[in-house]
DNA sequence: AGATGTGAATGAGTTCACAGCT
DNA sequence: AGCTGTGAACTCATTCACATCT
């Protein structure tokens, strides 16, 4: 059974789709799977699943599969998904907007308990169950809210001081929006989410890319 | 220099990363650059600077370093950021909403030139300069426009037949917000922006590492 | 018989360290 | 003298292939 730190994050990643996979099995009402079977369906590498749920105990049974409902229980309890995680967002522009509603119907594991934004026109608004409140006050409102992840929505000019206000509020991690490599605290995990790296990215294939493959050398 | 189809995906991520870190010494007036100025400035790695530039021909100084503007300028057009790709939203629920305002303020190389959906209560309403139209029309509408990036925000249950509407549509490059692991055409570009597995890996680590690091084996 | 769990082999990505150019 | 460009070393990740267990 592995240490934490030493999951790496792809492992994690994975995980994730994993589960999103087994709890479409479970829909279908099918009860067992095996590695080969999950991989031709999802498009995953069975080797791969193999060796990342063997990280997290032994779940397989040799020469049948895996039995879908324990192990989807099992990887819930090992994501940290049996339990509510309450979570503040900072900066409630579009994206941090989109982000509350999207969790909303996304409803889980996660839980939208407070959002701070730093333009005082957007203070007392209402946001599904929540009051938009002064960014300021993050601290006090971190305290009370216990939310232990951050969501970070604000401009990539006030991102990093944002970022640091989270962290010494007592956040435990934080989802990075802002287009923004920030100086990250090593005790808080933080994951970037950056669309224009994405767009760059596609924008190199699309640009370069012309045609399929200039095949041969 | 590199073939395009050469460059992994992780090298293209830090170029837009250099990218940005470039306009702001621009805009600071800096006109030289060593790796190592811009490692430690922007938390990067001298060496992998070095080696990602060098892959796209070579344009530093020895002893001296880069010259700031002559080298945005390069990567800009490597990334094919020098002309406009147009974009075309699919599901302007809210993320598609969301990254439709996004993109008005962040303009530059990409301008949504479409947005469609399914719901019929939402064609004709306008967004931006756009006006929503019908999903069925999907291939005129690329036709049309010319749109060459796909944005997919719709919910997981119809992803792959709006992503296979759009590859068949025409669109070069699809930027994926489902999440929902995509059976994907392999001449066409696709990239995940899957918050699900970002916040599913951030309740990992929180749950898992209670304090800091528990010292030792 | 059949599928897991896993060492060993391969491949990808990063860092090191220094020769070579300015 | 100093910093780039790059082979070589190293680390991390994936795939292979098979011994092991049910």
């Amino acid at each position: 059974m592995a240490n934490p730190g030493d999951v790496s994050p792809l492992t994690l990643n994975r995980l994730s789709v994993y589960l999103r996979s087994l709890r479409q099995l479970i829909e279908e009402g099918i009860q067992r799977v095996s590695s080969d079977e999950l991989a031709l369906r999802f498009h995953l590498s069975a080797a791969q699943i193999r060796k990342d749920l063997a990280q997290f105990g032994a779940f397989g049974i040799r020469g049948v599969g895996y039995e879908v409902e324990p192990l989807t229980e099992h990887l819930s309890g090992v994501l940290g998904l049996d339990h509510t995680h309450p979570l503040i967002i900072v900066g409630m522009g579009n994206l941090g907007n989109a982000f509350a509603r999207y969790l909303e119907f996304n409803h889980g594991a996660f839980e939208v308990v407070a959002a701070v934004d730093h333009d005082p026109a957007k203070i007392g608004r209402r946001v599904g169950n929540i009051t938009i409140e002064k960014a300021s006050r993050l601290a006090s409102i971190v305290n009370r809210t216990h939310a232990e992840i951050g969501v970070l929505a604000v401009p990539a000019g006030v991102a990093q001081e944002n970022y640091d206000a989270l962290v010494s509020a007592g956040v435990r991690a934080v989802l990075n929006f802002a287009p923004r490599r920030l100086a990250v605290d090593p005790s808080v995990v933080t994951r970037d989410v950056d669309l224009r790296i994405q767009l760059e990215a596609l924008a190199f294939y699309v640009t370069q890319l012309r045609r399929p493959e200039p095949s041969g050398s």
